[in-house]
DNA sequence: CTCAATCCCAACCGATTGAGTTGGGATTGA
DNA sequence: TCAATCCCAACTCAATCGGTTGGGATTGAG
């Protein structure tokens, strides 16, 4: 999907650019590719040439839209799944009090996923820093500084 | 964990209780009991009448404790862990841009666990409020006669 | 017209995970 | 002593998920 943010606005790309771009099988790709089509994120075209296109640019498509797509309804618990239909499969909900909870997880997720485009995702091109192997390394303390920027 | 919170400040209570009051089997309780008494959050006393005990007062444990505690470090992707020791085992970390996503909605599950504690969960007994109205539900139909035996 | 490139789609596989089980202690109050 | 209780490791079993297989259908280019 980044891969297609980046691509946007210069044609269809074919899933064997893809493939290779991001190091997955092509085949497991195609699953995606065409979840994301049904849900109309993508468009496809066929034959020679062919390939996946954003329908919309990616400032326009939230990552909730994207993730409801590929994993299905956001439901940390099958008791607080977003997807009406299928309510409450969990029988215990009346006297479960916990429900509670996972209904404001899930609803934390959903906000945080709404708030967030694709375009966010897709990289400014250039900062592709390569990976060092020096993995047990430098910065132990570590406390993730990103936590002031929940807008 | 919410038996344990209604139950606080009369002593222990045996897993024999808590599992005729959850409908779970003993033998089950037991191990979440003791990562439970192991991450220090009750306290057991062996023997004859010993049972489990909060060590706190249900309104001073947040549930990202205990939640972390029984799942480990909160992680929607093995790249965004909470735990800094497995940093990242994900390899692809460097290129996949992706992270930053994970990053976010993982610091959304935290606030809301953090903002939340036990003693939220333990319903005052007798409020067992039926299911809110709420706004987009007009079909309640057909499906799952499940439940509606509230309380 | 033919053929290679591409999307389309369903069924399958195998490792991991999580809920739950088994079985054998160790402690302690009555 | 004995029953009630906690302690603990190893096991089973089913679902899920990342990925594979194997066959089409469509289309542009030569």
């Amino acid at each position: 999907m980044v891969q297609l943010g980046r691509h946007y606005g210069r044609g269809p790309a074919s899933l064997a650019e893809i493939a290779a771009a991001e190091d997955l099988p092509r085949a497991y790709l195609e699953q995606l590719a065409f979840v994301l089509r049904d849900a109309g994120l993508v468009a496809s075209t066929r034959g020679a040439h062919g390939g996946y296109e954003l329908r919309r640019p990616p400032q326009d498509i939230p990552m909730s839209e994207i993730l409801r797509a590929l994993e299905g309804p956001l439901a940390p618990m099958i008791c607080a799944t977003d997807a009406p239909e299928h309510a409450d499969l969990c029988g215990r909900t009346a006297s479960c009090t916990v429900n509670l909870l996972w209904v404001r997880v899930r609803d934390a997720v959903a906000g945080a996923l709404d708030g967030m485009t694709l375009a966010e995702l897709v990289p400014p091109r250039s900062m592709l820093v390569p990976l060092e192997p020096s993995a047990a390394a430098p910065e132990p303390t570590s406390n993730q500084p990103l936590e002031g920027a929940l807008t």
